[in-house]
DNA sequence: CGGACAAGCTGA
DNA sequence: CAGCTTGTCCGG
């Protein structure tokens, strides 16, 4: 894969040469080839350069990349530069750049956009806007013959002062778990190229490997949310790093710096990548919710590719596609287990079916013997109740035990369509089954009770934070709070079942952000997880810290699956679907054999589910064929099916 | 995308 | 046949 990926419109081809070859300033007379900012219009058109521009110098800092106004079809709108120099198409009349804006992405961003495009089976426009600057940004003054005054290597060259890493804080701050190698992290950006992956535990070493990648040059260092960015920007400015922190400091980056952000910040200009690192890899936050959903480990993978520098992924759970890109590092396994908090099971199945409610047997005692804060997590989201078997106790699931089931007219569904049932237990033949769940609000009324003190309930849009010891919600509250000494996962379950294609991963990655909480366990740190499926390979990844026994039990099923990413999946919906698919089917059998690993199934919903066992044919596939005129959402390695 | 224009449908 | 809707093409 890689560069010579195909593009979605028919004029794409001939500007991806253009644009290979191009990339300098324009000269006298020149035409320039744009994208006008136009969603649904995945075209270039040629403009003349206007002499005023040739007059003031502004011709000459027109590169790939910069961010011009011109009149379409009567109308004024914005576009970027595809390529410089092109040769006019004849008969046309040409009109005028009508502005120029200001920069834009450089052209190695203005190329990785268009991979992306493919790799994502989106329009080039949605990933250039992201690309772009969030405010017009001057163009700098006009190069000099010879080499750019970016080159010389002298600015911003990166200097730390020599002491060890023992400052290093957790990506989070979390005091008393570091477990750092005792290498450092320095080895790991030595390879040009090199592709690394780093499990440490929650709150571990994401610090330290950023000091490592700043040290390299300009770093681009990805984190999944703000505030995180925040604080490693804050940790590698004290260490006397030049660091652009997100968008706001594009003008900065662009003079070369080390960017610090979210997942944006992995399409800020970079003149001088040395280094790549991307903190909380398996952070869902990393992937864009819209399409084309652009995943920035990926992009950042790709980057640094094709800068042909090292990149290093950092997870306390490390996710099947990072275990797929790089080599493997770990702490060791001493160090992993200390780092993780003690994970405490409450197994329910053998609770009384009747008056189980929401808190296991166990639970009060618990919670008596927890010195400091606690933090309870009941997730609501996703609607689906769980079903139990009143007698049993067994959650109701499908014959593989994957899915659960759910009532569906006097039957039982499992959530993802795959196996109906009569009402009735799989494991006792019992009929009488009883719903699992409960809102957070009266859920804090009977914690409440249980416990003997008040408890605060914690929102995602809850204001202050209450004074309680108890602190009950949604996932929110792993996010509200600073720290605790222990949480709660009261409805583990809701996790291990959702019918999302990464369940099982997401579930131990919301055990590795409660660990953030808590810290390690020679801290005192513990986590209590209620559940009805003890043996559960999340569940014993995390009670033994060893993240690895859940990596090898979702890699054996995905593997024999297909799934990502050891096969391809493409979900296509919208009103375009059914003729877009048509045309997908037509296009793979005149292709012939190259085309014929693309399977299409459906229409499930209104919506196409399309597999490959790799990558690349599917996405010639969805590049090769034109989007009909109606809506069309293509969704590549869907997070649901 | 949004405008222009052509072909097709409706009503008197 | 005007007046309107729906479809197709095109913009540099």
């Amino acid at each position: 894969m890689g560069g010579d990926h195909r593009s979605g419109s028919e004029g794409a081809a001939t500007d991806e040469r253009e644009e290979a070859e191009s990339g300098g300033a324009v000269d006298a007379a020149s035409v320039v080839r744009v994208l006008p900012d136009v969603v649904r219009l995945d075209k270039t058109f040629d403009y003349t350069v206007p002499e005023a521009w040739h007059a003031d110098g502004r011709a000459e800092r027109l590169t790939v990349g910069s961010i011009v106004r011109i009149t379409l079809g009567g109308r004024r709108m914005r576009g970027w530069i595809t390529a410089v120099g092109v040769e006019p198409p004849s008969g046309v009349a040409l009109q005028p750049l009508a502005k120029l804006t200001g920069m834009g992405p450089p052209a190695d961003v203005m190329s990785l956009a268009g991979w992306a495009a493919w790799r994502w089976a989106g329009q080039r426009v949605s990933l250039l806007r992201v690309a772009s600057p969030p405010r017009a940004v001057a163009l700098p003054a006009a190069r000099h013959e010879g080499a750019s005054p970016l080159e010389g290597g002298a600015i911003g060259a990166v200097s730390v002062s020599g002491r060890p890493e023992s400052g290093a804080s957790g990506l989070s701050g979390s005091p008393g778990n570091r477990t750092e190698r005792a290498v450092g992290y320095d080895d790991l950006f030595e390879r040009p190229g090199a592709v690394s992956v780093v499990r440490c535990p929650p709150g571990g070493d994401a610090m330290a490997v950023a000091r490592a990648a700043a040290r390299r040059g300009d770093a681009l260092i990805v984190t999944p949310g703000l505030a995180d960015a925040r604080r490693v920007a804050a940790d590698l400015r004290r260490e006397g790093v030049r660091v652009a922190l997100g968008f706001d400091d594009w003008a900065r980056a662009a003079a070369g710096a080390t960017v610090v952000g979210t997942r944006t910040a992995v399409w800020m200009p970079m003149p001088r990548l040395a280094a790549v690192a991307v903190l909380d890899e398996h952070a869902e936050s990393l992937q864009s919710e819209q399409a084309p959903t652009w995943h920035a480990r990926e992009v950042a993978l790709e980057r640094a590719r094709r800068a042909g520098a090292p990149a290093v992924l950092v997870s306390p759970v490390p996710t099947l596609e990072a275990l797929e890109a790089g080599v493997l590092t770990t702490v060791g396994r001493d160090a992993e287990r200390d780092g993780w908090p003690v994970v405490e099971v409450l197994d329910r199945r053998a609770e009384d079916p009747v008056r189980a409610g929401l808190f296991a047997e166990g639970l009060r005692d618990r919670l008596a013997t927890v010195r400091g804060r606690v933090a309870a997590v009941l997730n609501r989201k996703g609607r689906g109740r769980l079903l139990a078997c009143k007698a049993c106790g067994e959650l109701v699931r499908t014959a593989d035990g994957r899915a659960p089931m759910r009532l569906e007219d006097d039957e039982l569904v499992a959530v993802d369509g795959s196996e109906r049932r009569p009402v009735v237990c799989a494991e006792c033949g019992s009929t009488v089954l009883r719903i699992l769940r409960m809102g957070v609000t009266r859920a804090r009324e009977e914690l409440a009770a249980l416990a003997g003190e008040p408890v605060g309930e914690v929102t995602a849009d809850t204001g202050a934070l209450g004074s309680e010891r108890i602190m009950i919600g949604t996932e929110a509250v792993l996010w509200r709070l600073e720290s605790a000494a222990a949480v709660v996962l009261l409805d583990f379950d809701q996790e291990l079942l959702a019918p999302r294609q990464r369940a099982a991963e997401q579930a131990l990655a919301l055990l590795a952000r409660a660990a953030r909480l808590t810290g390690a366990r020679r801290a005192g740190g513990r986590l209590l997880v209620q559940t009805r499926q003890p043996d559960h390979p999340v569940v014993e990844a995390a009670v033994r810290a060893d993240p690895s026994i859940l990596a090898s039990v979702e890699r054996d099923r995905r593997q024999a699956l297909g799934l990502p990413p050891y096969g391809a999946q493409a979900k296509v919906s919208g009103a375009g679907a059914e003729s877009f698919v048509d045309s997908l089917r037509a296009t793979a059998e005149a292709s012939g054999p190259v085309s014929a690993p693309v399977s299409i199934m459906g229409p499930f919903d209104g919506q196409f589910l399309l597999r490959a066992p790799s990558r690349e044919p599917l996405l010639d596939l969805l590049a090769a064929v034109p989007r009909p005129a109606e809506r069309l959402r293509v969704e590549v390695d869907p997070l649901r099916v």
